[in-house]
DNA sequence: GATTTGTATGAATAAATAACTATATAGTCC
DNA sequence: GGACTATATAGTTATTTATTCATACAAATC
């Protein structure tokens, strides 16, 4: 019945102090992980459960050295993990806090466009 | 007294739901914002309240050119409100969704690094 | 051991972009 | 109008990186 995540707004604000330079590259980097639409819909691929490599070129359609790579720079990152079974490789979300910030950004996106379509509306009437 | 953000599971689940190519590009471009140390910490001195570019300047050590160059991205993407008054230009932030971004990725991080830390510790012992 | 299959990697190319310098714009005050 | 201040923009350079093609590696099967 849907689990429910809770969140202190007292600690979000804490993102606002001081933070060491490298710590800030750190997050920036993971950003950066997120900011390309191939990766995204690699992830997107991965949400539901683990995949080969294969599987992922199969669905999305990309090459399988592209896909490998950006897979190779994920796993690099932490974001992904990696299990070998024989010549397969399957990989799966490392970490939950990206596919809740991919949940956060989107939905904020969608608002934004939302937003705006309703404006145009208005416009035109 | 803390206000609680309360997210449901489920909900977050969704992102994995089909999405037009356009949407995940947006979603990426959003996330492309958030990639980079100098507009972190751009955002980082707009947390606590609106400032001019020029208190922005003096706060993070960057040049003037490259500061309103930043706001200018941030605020033609929706992430920034801008305001005049007189000669100096307020900005603040418009979409405390990235905030939560932020302290979601930086908590991520942190955890990661505190992890591969006591794996060092570990290994050292 | 040779072949096949799944994955990774190296080199090359093209595109994006952060930062800098110099300059322009725009508002304020004399 | 002229000087001054705050911000924005143009042009340039250097760096990064996504993609492609070709090839290497590694495990399984014959």
């Amino acid at each position: 019945m849907g689990n429910k995540i809770t969140i202190d707004e007292e600690e979000v604000k804490k993102w606002n102090l001081r933070m060491p330079e490298e710590m800030l590259i750190a997050v920036a980097n993971r950003f950066k992980l997120l900011s390309e639409p191939m990766r995204l819909k690699i992830l997107r691929t991965l949400c539901e459960t683990e995949r080969t490599v294969q599987e992922i070129v199969n669905e999305i359609s990309a090459s399988q050295a592209n896909v490998s790579k950006h897979l190779a720079l994920m796993h690099d990152n932490g974001i992904v993990n990696r299990r070998k079974e024989g010549l397969k490789c399957y990989y799966s979300i490392a970490d939950d806090s990206i596919i809740f910030a991919c949940y956060l950004i989107s939905k904020s996106v969608v608002e934004n466009l939302q937003d705006r379509l309703s404006w145009l509306q208005k416009v035109e009437s």
